[in-house]
DNA sequence: CATTAGCACTCAAAGTGAATGAGTGCTAAC
DNA sequence: GTTAGCACTCATTCACTTTGAGTGCTAATG
């Protein structure tokens, strides 16, 4: 059986309405709104081949269609055209963006409302996080008579420091000359493996400060842990209840419950960290969390320097709006590397 | 009317029951579970008193009936027995706490999710904050050609770095030396509001680096600042949708809606900051929040040092178990702070 | 041969009304 | 002061009916 220009049409007609309306779409319903020129009784031969093809699913015997996830994947692929965001949505999300953000951290959760109110979904942001460090600086400074504090500055100026207890600490002047000398043999260096031999060789010039060194390393080590441990923003997750498709508030809770749990939120947002920058659409099932069979996810990866990204997604139920979700999705990713590149040129700035 | 050891035995009984069943109680079910030798008639004419003194309310005239927030208000007053923490609680509680506290952010997660699972309740956390910061010490380091980054210590090391650009960057050592000598001066120094003279003197001592200058005093401001905005971390959100009180799906809705606003929180967590280390319980229209008019909050300050500290808040429907809460906040608040302490003395910690 | 009108059939949802039972208040007796 | 007994209230439940949206099939039509 051929997917004809007729039934995609149909197809088209049918997605269209369930996104608006959440239930289950009729023939009559769809000859009296889409002026097809066509008899409910023959879009109703049309919706009975496009079951029969996997595209749309009867609920029950005497229920309209809904379409199932290869129709929404179908819509996605190729039925969808992306809705250009109108000038005065663009306007708003900018200035929104640019109202409030001298830190980084604010500028990820701000953006995360945002967007969950412009698209009434859920949005879930992983910060920003750069991979394959490189160490760019290194220095240690006392805070008192038995303390230092180990400062460890990464390639895109991510900075990390350490506090730690010593036994024995040398005069300031004097720390502060190891300290260069320590950054000066480590820049460059990948914060997962240190050369052997670096290693090696700072113990033996340092001889003297075994303990300093020690701790530097160690700053290293957990430094380089912690960006594992991604931190989220999540936002709008009341909006999951306004569907009707969660009004079974087992179902909501089980959601709610499975959005709390940070390495499943990373699964999701890391899925596929190479095509950066594309927007990723998974529906149903494709999420392969079982929990979320109902919903849908679309990430995009942003970009704020060469090592350093994260990703976006938006999470609703598989009849979301995808055409929207993506436009307004692109359109926020690039409002955000756009300051945060114009932070980054001017004068000042604060990580 | 008088308030008689027996109308206090049924009041006590009535909310111990419907804490546990969320139903409304009836005469009837007193008397048979309860042993006090009355016949439900008796019970009857007591409750009926009860309600006329406002401690009960009946919801419609063919029910049992429910406690008031007078009801509990009396309950939490003077009613309720605190519980005792049994010894496998404690052991399990401190034993979660200790297994991986590297980080203080981590540390607050963990204990936010500890706690509503223990509570299966809503917990919300406040990251410990310090206030009236003095300043401990300044340093100034360069990253490149361009890049100088100001980092401020404040009493209890808490550490804040802020990068800028700059026109005119002096050669390493001799940035070391300013970036002491302008430590020195502003030691002490409130960082709220830095004595004028200080400040003149600044520019006047390092009148060849104005540039330095003003981005040390603007970090110092920025750091003053940035602990106003509050993190939070709220977990066991799902916990809300559990109980029947929100099983009408609108409710639970406006209630998480409420939980996502951050000035709400912070009026919440921060409403009687000074009487620190006592937990304070709002029933009902107590917390001063409409859509919380069905809930109770229970809150207690934490504090890690003499300038640092935060607190801990329990969200819960009005027939919360009160002395099971109270008592595994008491602890868990007594193990996290000693888990902090044990670490301040160690010999090695992170920050 | 594609299209359509017509009809029988299905089934969820909404409505109806009786039965149930948990609960109260009141009164009279103990 | 306590209690047994009874009339009364009212939410809840269940069986039953009605309604209407929707389908599939068949026969007629252009």
């Amino acid at each position: 059986m051929a997917l004809n220009d007729r039934k995609i049409k149909i197809l088209q007609a049918i997605i269209h309405d369930y996104i608006a309306t959440a239930e289950p779409v009729g023939s009559r319903t769809i000859a009296k709104k889409y002026d097809f020129g066509l008899s409910s009784a023959t879009i109703r031969n049309e919706m009975s081949d496009l079951e029969e093809m996997g595209f749309i699913i009867q609920p029950h015997a005497s229920a309209g269609r809904i379409p199932s996830d290869m129709g929404y994947r179908l819509y996605v692929d190729s039925l969808m055209q992306q809705r250009e965001l109108v000038d005065n949505e663009k306007f708003v999300l900018q200035s929104i963006v640019e109202a409030n953000v001298n830190q980084i951290e604010y500028l990820m959760e701000e953006t995360a409302r945002i967007l969950s109110a412009a698209t009434n979904y859920t949005t879930i942001i992983s910060e920003p996080v750069s991979k394959n460090k490189n160490i760019k600086k290194i220095q240690v400074i006392s805070l008192d008579e038995k303390t230092i504090m180990v400062i460890v500055i990464s390639d895109g100026n991510i900075v990390k420091n350490h506090i730690s207890r010593v036994e024995y600490l040398p005069e300031e002047k004097e720390l502060f000359d190891i300290s260069c000398a320590i950054s000066e043999m480590l820049e460059g260096e990948l914060m997962e493996s240190i050369n052997e031999k670096v290693i090696e060789k700072l113990y033996e010039d340092f001889s003297g400060y075994h303990e300093i060194v020690e701790l530097v390393l160690k700053a290293i080590e957990k430094t380089a842990k912690e960006s594992e441990n991604l931190q989220f923003h999540l936002s709008g997750a009341k909006n999951i209840l306004t569907f009707p498709e969660f009004s079974d508030v087992q179902k909501a809770k089980t959601l709610i419950q499975t959005l709390e749990e940070k390495e499943i939120l990373q699964g999701l947002l890391s899925a596929r960290p190479e095509q950066a920058g594309d927007i990723q659409i998974y529906i149903g099932n494709e999420t392969g969390i079982d929990e979320m069979k109902d919903c849908s996810v679309i990430t995009k990866n942003y970009k704020f320097a060469d090592n350093i990204q994260g990703s976006i997604a938006i999470l609703g139920p598989t009849r979301m709006n995808y055409s929207q979700v993506v436009s307004v999705l692109n359109g926020m990713v690039k409002n955000i590397e756009d300051v945060v590149a114009r932070i980054n040129s001017e004068k000042n700035n604060d990580s």
